[in-house]
DNA sequence: ATGAAAGCGCTAACAG
DNA sequence: CTGTTAGCGCTTTCAT
C-alpha cells in the first residue's frame, strides 16, 4: 500500500488558482480586513475546490492559537468527570475549540506536569479541576494562559472559578440525616487536596463527628469506612465525598453484616447516572454535572476574549456556584 | 492586575546565552546530530536556566509533528469510554503523546467532522470508534493519517485494529443463558452503526431469537426492552449490547412487574465499574478496557512509527482480539 | 480593495 | 563536532 506523498495544498496554491494575492486569501476566509463580495466569494469557492486547510502550525506561528482547550482532571474513569467533561466537549465544540485532556490522579507533579504541556502545547486556556497545587501555582499559571479552575474556590479575585455549592449539598445532607433521627454521622472524606468545603461543612453541620480522609474511589471508600466504623461503632449515618466513596463504603457495610440503611445510613455526592440503580438506590446530592462542563468553556471563553481585548481589568471573571440538591433515595 | 508581554524565549535566546549557534540547541535538546557531551551539557542548562519552551507551532511548520494523538468516540459520558479513555491517556502520556478528544454521538456527520477537525489540528494519528463511518471514508483517512480503529474489524487490511472478542463474549453470554434452561431469549442490540458482531454471534447462537434495536443508552435499554416484551412475551432471557441498556432493560422489567432474574434474566457487556454494586449485580462480559485503550496506543505507535520510517510495507499493521470472559452475577 | 514585503521560531541539509 | 543557509505556511504591517 503506497503512502502518497500528502502534497499538501498551500494558501498559495488558493492565491494561484484564484488568481489573487495570498492576503486576499487570508481575509476571505478571516472574514479580516476590507474585500470585496465578489472576491472573496470567488476565493471561498478555490478553498473548497482545492479542499485547502490552512496549516495550524503556520497559522499558530503567527497568531499564538491553536484552537485547543486544556482540561486538566483528577481521573477521568472517575464517572464524575465524564458527566462533566461531555459538557466540556460541547460547549467547546460550540466554540471551535478542540480539548485534550490530562489526568493527574491529584498528584501535585502531575498537575503541574500537564499544567506545563497544555501551555507548551499552544492551548489557548485551560480549565482544571486542581487538588494538589498550591494557590500561588495557579495564580503563576494564569498570568500565562487563561484558566478557570472547577470545584475550587478561586485562588485569587481575578482567576475566574466554576464550582458546585458544596456548603450547601453537604448542610442539605446532614440535615437530612439528622432529620432522621441519626445522632451520630460520621464522614468519609475524599479530598486529598487543598480544598476542604465538604469537610468544613460537615464539620460545621455536624460538630465532633469523626472524619477519616481516604482517597475518594470505591476502595478507598470501604477502608475509610471499615476504619471509620472500627473507631466509632457507634456511627449510624455515612456522608461520603462522593458516590463512589460512598458505594465503598456499602460494600464494607454490608462485609459487616450491616444492612443499608437500617443499621447505617449512606448518603453520596454527585449523583451518578446509576445511582439509582445501585443496591439500595443511593441518596446523594445532585449537581448538574454536564452543566458544570458548559459554564466552566463560558467562562473560560470570557477570560480569553477579555485578555485578547487587551482586557487585564474588565467586567472581572466569573465566579460561579452551581446549585446543589440532595436527592433521597433509599440508602439514607 | 497587569498581564505580562510574555515575551517568548526562543530557541536564539538560548543560543546567545550559551554561545553557540541554533543548531547546536537544536541537537542539544532533539538528541539528533553529532554533539559533544559537555556543549551539549551547557545548553541544556542554558535551557534551563532560561526556561525556554521550544514553540510546538514552529516546530510542527517543520516536523508536522504536535506531539497529539486524537481520540475519537460517541459519547465520553458513555462509562464504558472512560474506562478505555483512561487506558488511552497513561499510554499517550507514556509516550509523550496529549490527546484530544471528539463526541460524536455515533453521527456520520459527526464522525467526519471530528475526522477533519483532527487532521486540520496536527495530530499524528487518530484513535476511532467508529459507528457510523464506511470503511471506505476509514481507508482514505489512513492514508492521510495513523489510524487504528477500535472495537470494529479492520476496514482493510492494512489498517490497524484492537477489538474486543464479541464473537467469544457474546457466545459465552447465550451459552450461559442457555445452561440455566432458558429457552426464549431476546437480544437488545445497540450497535445503530456498521458493525453488528455482537448481534450476528448472538443470532448464530440463537437462531430464531428476537433482536430489537435501540440506542446503546439507558433509555434506549428500556425503549427496547419495552418493545421486545410486548411484542416477544414469552422471553426469559435478555442479552443486552452493554450494561447501559442492561440497566435499563431492568427498570423496564420492574416497571412491568418482572423480577429479575425470576421472571426474567438480563445479561450485558462491558463490565462496568459498578456493575457488581447494582440491583441485581449485573451479569455481564467482561473486557480489560484499561488494557484496550493502551493496546490502542500501542497500536498506533507501531504505524506512526512504521510510517515514518517510510515502512509502507513493514510488518503489517496490528489485528488484535481482545480476550471476553463472562462474569456471573445475580441478573442472569 | 488589493498586493508586496517581512518575518513568526524552528529544523533539515549542507558546509566546514 | 559545529555553524550557515533556507525555507516550512501563514498573517501583519505597509504600500498602492
Amino acid at each position: 500500500m503506497e503512502v502518497e506523498p500528502s502534497v499538501r495544498v498551500t494558501i498559495d496554491d488558493v492565491a494561484r488558482a484564484a488568481g489573487v494575492s495570498r492576503q486576499t486569501v487570508s481575509r476571505a476566509m478571516n472574514g479580516k480586513g476590507e474585500i470585496s463580495a465578489s472576491t472573496r466569494r470567488r476565493v471561498l469557492a478555490t478553498i473548497e475546490e482545492l479542499d485547502y486547510r490552512p496549516s495550524v502550525f503556520a497559522r499558530g506561528m503567527r497568531t499564538q492559537r491553536a484552537g485547543t482547550l486544556g482540561l486538566i482532571l483528577s481521573d477521568i474513569a472517575n464517572p464524575f468527570f465524564p458527566a462533566v467533561a461531555r459538557g466540556v466537549f460541547d460547549a467547546a465544540a460550540a466554540h471551535g475549540f478542540s480539548v485534550v485532556v490530562h489526568n493527574t490522579d491529584a498528584h501535585a507533579g502531575r498537575e503541574a506536569a500537564a499544567t506545563r504541556e497544555i501551555l507548551d502545547g499552544g492551548a489557548e486556556g485551560v480549565i482544571g479541576f486542581f487538588e494538589a497545587l498550591g494557590d500561588d501555582e495557579l495564580v503563576a499559571l494564569h498570568r500565562r494562559l487563561p484558566l478557570v479552575v472547577a470545584d475550587r474556590r478561586a485562588p485569587a479575585p481575578d482567576v475566574a472559578s466554576v464550582s458546585s455549592d458544596f456548603a450547601t449539598g453537604t448542610r442539605l445532607a446532614v440535615e437530612h440525616l439528622l432529620a432522621q433521627g441519626h445522632r451520630h454521622l460520621g464522614m468519609l472524606d475524599g479530598a486529598v487536596g487543598v480544598d476542604h468545603v465538604r469537610r468544613h461543612a460537615f464539620a460545621a453541620a455536624a460538630p465532633g463527628a469523626p472524619i477519616v480522609t481516604g482517597p475518594p474511589t470505591l476502595t478507598g471508600g470501604t477502608a475509610a469506612a471499615v476504619q471509620l466504623l472500627r473507631e466509632h461503632p457507634d456511627v449510624t449515618a455515612l456522608f461520603a465525598f462522593n458516590d463512589l466513596m460512598a458505594v465503598g463504603a456499602v460494600r464494607a457495610l454490608r462485609e459487616q453484616g450491616r444492612q443499608v440503611p437500617g443499621d447505617c445510613a449512606v448518603v453520596g455526592y454527585d449523583d451518578l447516572t446509576l445511582a439509582a440503580d445501585l443496591d439500595p438506590p443511593l441518596t446523594t446530592v445532585h449537581t448538574d454535572k454536564y452543566e458544570l462542563g458548559s459554564t466552566l468553556v463560558e467562562a473560560l471563553d470570557g477570560v480569553i476574549r477579555a485578555r485578547r481585548a487587551g482586557d487585564g481589568a474588565a467586567a472581572g471573571p466569573e465566579h460561579r456556584l452551581l446549585p446543589a440538591t440532595l436527592v433521597v433515595r433509599r440508602s439514607g
